[in-house]
DNA sequence: CGTGTCGTTGCACTGGCTGCAGTTAAACCG
DNA sequence: CGGTTTAACTGCAGCCAGTGCAACGACACG
């Protein structure tokens, strides 16, 4: 590792650090680019070279996440049971040690400009999903739909438990496990068996 | 109606008019909100009285929307199938006839701004549905998770055929319709049946 | 040591968005 | 009808996020 690149990336962990600092401690609108750039000791326009929006600093690792989510899943390579092993990456993935990522989803509650940050981040993650279901599944109309629905929900579950964490203290680990599971487990993977050409199967109503 | 009420519908109407136009016509980010107020004959100053951002006149309908679906979702009368409800109540939503809302699906798969916005205006279609499904399901951490996934699958399959939509003009009604049938007819309703008090049941792996 | 690269900087500028103090005309009321 | 209130709209000054550009200085590299 060059001189160089630490420096750069010193720069941007301190970025972020004192961003995520400033937007708990006096809120997000109340916080210039300006003021964090500052409080980190470099200019202003340095900011906007390490993170394209101010919002942006607060999920600095947002991209690595998405590229190791990637890889881990193994895109390219079909699993015996799709749903299975999302499930397995999904969780894995999940890290509640760091208490930078609590107050994330805490000020998540809060800012609805992070509430869109997120949103924006989580189109990746879909993104990855769906790509990775339809490997699996074939490309048809329907089996687009079910992989948008299949990555939506699970998503969902992962950010409620998330902001769960972050307002109540919830253990995500636990409750998105039981959640994802009895999700996969029963009403989920079942049907989705028979998920390559989906013809007409029998609907009840 | 009044006249002023009128004529403020009307200055909104032009407004929004416009907006989708240009927005289609020259890009999101090439068309500036003097822009558009100039086009409506109004000041840049009335655009922000009207909308909020500049991306939010793309979706001018969006209270009147969710308020008319929360009222036909009936939020308050519990529903025997809750779930069959809620699929009939976003069926009848889905609004195919109007060449706007064509235009804006095809813009949301172009313009990130707008899918952002999108997402925003999904929050409060997702926090209706919560609402509503915690109202049959009881209030427990788990059922609030399972609402929240319910939201966003329906929601995911609903977005993803609006767009299929506006790209290559697949008919959202039928495909959609499907889809939902689908997953409410053997995935989703049969478990949920047994939403009051989630007690770990069968799984399998 | 010389040259090129790269992280950083200052500056000027665009454009979204807001607060405030007005103007005009519709609405209301005695 | 005449006076007052209300509300849609306007202009202006200003804040702040974000960008293009030209420069500077230190590190890398041959």
């Amino acid at each position: 590792m060059n001189q160089r690149e630490l420096q750069r990336l010193e720069t941007r962990r301190t970025l972020a650090e004192h961003a995520l600092r400033l937007f708990r401690d006096q809120g997000f609108d109340e916080t210039t680019v300006e003021e964090i750039a500052a409080a980190a000791g470099v200019s202003q326009r340095t900011f906007f070279l390490h993170f394209p929006t101010k919002a942006a600093a607060a999920f600095p690792d947002h991209e690595e996440r998405v590229l190791s989510f990637t890889a881990r899943l193994g895109v390219g390579s079909v699993q015996a049971n799709p749903l299975l092993h999302l499930r397995q990456i999904m969780l894995t993935g999940l890290d509640t040690t760091s208490p930078m990522r609590r107050t994330r989803y805490q000020l998540l509650a809060r800012v609805s400009a992070l509430r869109d940050e997120d949103a924006r981040t989580d189109r990746d993650y879909e993104q990855v999903i769906v790509v990775y279901l339809m490997q699996s599944w074939g490309d048809s109309v329907d089996v687009r739909l079910r992989a948008h629905a299949v990555a939506n929900a699970i998503m969902g579950v992962v950010r409620a438990s998330l902001i769960g964490w972050g307002e109540e203290g919830i253990d995500p680990q636990r409750v998105c496990a039981e959640m994802l599971q009895r999700m996969f487990g029963s009403p989920f993977d079942i049907p989705l068996q028979s998920m390559q050409p989906v013809q007409s199967t029998s609907h009840r109503s």
